[in-house]
RNA sequence: GGGCGUUUAACUCAGCGGAAGAGUGCCACCUUCACACGGUGGAAGCCGUAGGUUCAAUCCCUACAACGCCCACCA
């Protein structure tokens, strides 16, 4: 006997099979095998990550993806690694260095602070990808890579090079986007806006050198003022344009500014009409700089505090100084008045100080040229965006796109090739450290390398190539190069899939993936976003360690719908309460099933059902189920390939609990409790019932395998297995499509038997009759097709109605005749009749009034349908197969409601 | 200021031209020998509002409303 059964225990099972694969090698593929490829990079988590809910839902669908292609006998490659995220990990390192030894990085040098990021990483570093093994996700360890890694630094010095050789690549002094904290440039998607910030437009005025008067500018940022060149005004504006020309005299520093016209910067109809010009400071202004040749005076440090130029402010933070501008005009007696004003301030993505734009010296990519082809490749349907509505954000972005700012003032990253020549001045940029300068030779001495490192996504955006082996032409990238999806989520669509595209197209000449699936974000079940700040966070190793990595995945599959913008997955851990029920359901039917195959012989049952169903000689329920199981397959499979990710788990989960378990299992129970298994041909008769039910268990597990990995690995193991079957369910083939198996047939008749159940059913549990009262039940149907397959199934009918007899009348005017008027309960099941005397518990009132019902709701579909076919315009017009359908429908309504009147006059 | 998305059962969401669906929750009954993490039956919806197209509209079109997201240098 087998065990006594027990509910399913996740922590029990799961940690065994992650070995198990591992040591097997099952993740890793081979880039020689002579399969069709498929191959996935992970969105590479930052070192100093922790599994978030964000990364268990996109590792969970790569998972799906990966493991589903590798069952269908691809070549499967999921490649794991890891991100060094410049400004995240130095900040991680300097919080700690700060707290241990209360030193800055500046205390200890350059050197010094970056061994301490590379110690850091040896003990802390990657212990995500601890975490994605307790997720179950099979990636191919062996090919793991760190953004850091020599390897992957040299690709990103080659490219660096090569842009800057083909003079994509070029260093400027621009107006960029500071963090006075960080003390860094930032690119413009690094900045945030919020929108909606209530600050203050405030107005002061500038005193005309002539001393004719004066000129009032309004502000959101007065401390500017300390850094104006100009005003400016419309030229065609009546209040100003006398002043054209003429100079003001600025109350602080001593300088004397011009009133210049511009049509471009100025709106007449806003503030005073004049506007103060700050060329260092406002990308706004520093265009109008340029138009007019202003100065360009730089008044905060790298920490945003007031420098030199500042005159008697020198030395203040922007805040204070602002506030302290503000008290002096207002002494001069300049201030003009000052009203709420919403605006726009951008503050830094990382630590969130509000962002000063400066005059910065830094390298920049073009990316206009790079744009192009990306563009077009996804027009081109080269890359295809799911969903695809995403494609438009992106089309916007990318002809809209600006150059990128990719030098960091930072110490850990990908150090900028760049040499400084101190003899001439030259700039050298080389993949290896330059011997002399490459303009006048001067020695090693004389030249000094770039202080800065590239911005992290400087070496993201290769990723999809550059952890295959390039700039080499290895195996690996002829062989997995193009990708074939990309799972990532939308949030990063310019960031880094836009740039993957870019830089795939420019260096490959071909687009890293084929598809790019975006999945949806992760909020509270409030539809907050996660936030350790808020508390709201949900640790996705917990809830493994709680609920097991199979139920919190299902929980993630079953939610994951097209993601569309402005939407996202409410996870709640409810979710994942029912995920885990689905797995215990699972788990006790597997249990069923093995305690009822004693004796069976799945090479038996292999061979029995070698040439297909018909040959078997099955009955119905195991037609029914096989049949059943094909279907499902090749929906579950139709899904996936579509990326319905939710519609495939959903359809494996109906499979399984509601045709499987509640009636299968159920069928097969009352079957084998008949045949004891004595003599032979009830051993016969055992074997097809235990090979279906083991059959139909077998494929749902594999069928689920990529949903649910451990408890699907489990369980297989277990079942009874075909000599020379495979070590593990990873590495079975995935349910695919066998014609031999669809029958319609078995699958209306079993639909038919399941009808007349439940109406039976219903009329019990609507008249509380106990389950223990056995009742005799007769049905009267209209064809002797009919009749015939009710005939054959009057056995499943009568053990699953709980009826004590069954029988099967052709219908006319006496077909219920026999029973006591008054004591009859009747129900339709489509068009058949569904009679059930009950003797003596009746209340004649209380049936009359459910026919009545029942009636009403005939009559009002009927009359509906009756009316539609009465329309010339709907018969003429209508296709064919629309019109038959309703006619038969409407045969059926009419043939029923004959039924349910000729009941209600017997009560009457 | 542009662009995009969402609005379907109490909740969370599928469906998107031919009879309104799922999970949870709710109600009633059932401790039946895989599972009470269960079984059986049931109630529950002017498919955001107003127009239009169509033989037919939750689904297509147009406006409006509410909510949400993205982009943008308006002082």
């Amino acid at each position: 006997m087998a065990e006594p059964p027990k509910g399913y225990e996740p922590a029990e099972i799961e940690p065994r099979w992650y070995a198990e694969w591992m040591a097997r090698g099952y993740f890793h593929a081979d880039a020689a095998a002579p399969k069709a490829p498929f191959a996935i990079v992970i969105p590479p988590p930052n070192v100093t990550g922790s599994l978030h809910m964000g990364h268990a839902l996109g590792t969970t669908i790569e998972d799906i993806f990966t493991r589903w292609r590798r069952m269908a006998a691809y070549n499967a490659m999921w490649l794991p690694g890891s991100d060094h995220a410049g400004i995240a990990t130095q900040m991680v390192v300097e919080r700690e260095l700060r707290a241990t030894e209360k030193k800055s990085r500046h205390d200890i040098g350059r050197e010094a602070f970056v061994a301490r990021v590379w110690d850091w990483r040896q003990r802390t570093g990657d212990k995500i990808f601890a975490q994605l093994k307790r997720l179950g996700c099979s990636l191919d360890w062996e090919r793991a890579i760190f953004t850091m890694d020599p390897p992957y630094s040299a690709a990103v010095i080659e490219a660096f090079v090569r842009l800057y050789e083909e003079g994509l690549i070029y260093r400027a002094r621009r107006l960029i986007n500071w963090c006075p904290n960080d003390r860094t440039a930032l690119s413009d998607l690094e900045v945030d806006y919020d929108e909606g910030t209530v600050g203050e437009l405030y107005e002061f005025a500038y005193p005309l050198a002539d001393g004719s008067g004066e000129v009032v500018v309004a502000t959101t940022r007065p401390e500017t003022m300390l850094g104006d060149t100009a005003i400016a005004v419309h030229p065609d504006d009546p209040r100003h344009q006398a002043k054209i020309g003429k100079l003001v005299r600025h109350p602080f520093v001593n300088r004397e500014l011009p009133i210049i016209a511009d049509a471009v910067l100025v709106d007449p109809k806003f503030g005073t009409g004049a506007v103060k010009v700050t060329p260092a400071h406002d990308p706004n202004d520093f265009e109008t700089g340029q138009r007019h040749n202003l100065p360009m005076i730089s008044i905060f440090d790298d920490k945003g505090a007031v420098n030199a130029e500042g005159g008697p402010f020198a030395g203040l933070d922007r805040f204070a100084a602002r506030k302290a501008v503000k008290a002096r005009l207002k002494e001069l007696g300049l201030e003009r008045g000052s009203k709420p004003h919403v605006h726009a301030v951008g503050h830094c993505q990382r630590c969130e100080a509000v962002v000063e734009p400066m005059l910065s010296t830094q390298w920049f990519v073009k990316m206009e040229p790079l744009a192009k082809p990306a563009i077009e490749a996804v027009e081109q349907g080269k890359t295809k965006f799911v969903p695809e509505s995403w494609s438009k954000t992106f089309f916007h972005w990318m002809n809209n796109i600006r150059d990128w700012c990719i030098s960091r003032q930072l110490w850990w990253g990908h150090r900028i090739p760049a040499w400084y020549c101190g003899k001439c001045g030259e700039t050298t940029v080389a993949r290896t450290t330059p011997t002399a300068c490459s303009k006048c030779g001067a020695g090693v001495d004389s030249l000094k390398q770039d202080e800065d490192v590239l911005d992290t996504w400087f070496s993201s955006w290769l990723w999809p190539f550059a952890t295959l082996g390039w700039p080499s032409e290895t195996r690996e990238l002829k062989t997995f190069y193009p990708t074939t999806v990309l799972d990532t989520g939308y949030d990063i669509l310019f960031f880094w899939v836009a740039r993957m595209l870019m830089a795939g197209l420019h260096f490959m000449k071909k687009v890293p993936f084929r598809t790019v699936y975006f999945h949806t974000m992760v909020t509270d079940d409030k539809g907050e976003k996660m936030s350790k700040v808020k508390g709201n966070t949900i640790d996705p190793v917990e809830v493994i360690d709680q609920h097991g990595a199979d139920a919190l995945r299902f929980a993630l599959a079953w939610q994951t719908t097209h993601a569309a913008q402005g939407k996202n997955i409410k996870f709640s851990i409810a979710n994942v309460e029912d995920a885990r029920r689905f797995a215990n359901k699972i788990w006790n039917a597997a249990q069923f099933t093995m305690m009822n195959i004693e004796g069976y012989d799945a090479d038996r049952y292999a061979d029995r059902l070698a040439d297909g169903p018909d040959r078997a000689e099955l009955d119905l329920p195991e037609r029914w189920i096989l049949s059943r199981v094909q279907r499902v397959s090749e929906e579950v499979d139709g899904a996936l390939e579509e990326y319905r990710i939710a519609d495939a788990a959903q359809a494996a989960y109906h499979f399984v609990w509601d045709e499987l378990c509640d009636w299968y299992i159920e069928l097969a129970k009352a079957s084998l409790r008949k045949v004891a298994g004595d003599t032979e041909a009830e051993r016969e008769a055992r074997s097809k019932i235990q090979g279906t039910m083991v059959t139909a268990l077998e494929t749902a597990m594999r069928l689920l395998h990529p949903f649910m990995p451990f408890l699907t690995e489990e369980i297989w193991q277990r079942l009874p297995k075909i000599s020379g079957a495979p070590q593990s369910i990873m590495i079975t083939l995935y349910p695919v499509r066998d014609v031999r198996f669809h029958d319609d047939a078995s699958e209306a008749s079993m639909a038919l038997v399941q009808n007349i159940i439940v109406a039976v059913r219903g009329i019990r549990a609507e008249r509380k009759i106990p389950t223990s009262t056995r009742l005799k039940v007769l049905l009267a149907v209209a064809d002797d097709y009919k009749k015939t397959i009710l005939e054959g199934y009057k056995g499943i009918i009568a053990e699953h109605a709980r009826a004590s007899e069954v029988r099967v009348r052709r219908s006319g005017a006496n077909a219920s005749g026999e029973y006591v008027i008054g004591q009859t309960a009747m129900a339709m099941a489509g068009d058949v009749e569904v009679v059930v005397p009950l003797e003596g518990i009746v209340d004649p009132g209380a049936e009359k009034a459910k026919l009545e019902k029942n009636r009403g709701k005939l009559l009002k579909d009927r009359d509906h349908l009756a009316k539609k076919l009465a329309d010339p315009n709907f018969v003429n017009r209508a296709p064919l197969e629309v019109l038959d359908k309703d006619r038969a429908r409407l045969a059926e309504l009419e043939a029923a409601i004959e039924k349910v009147d000729l009941a209600l006059r017997r009560i009457a």
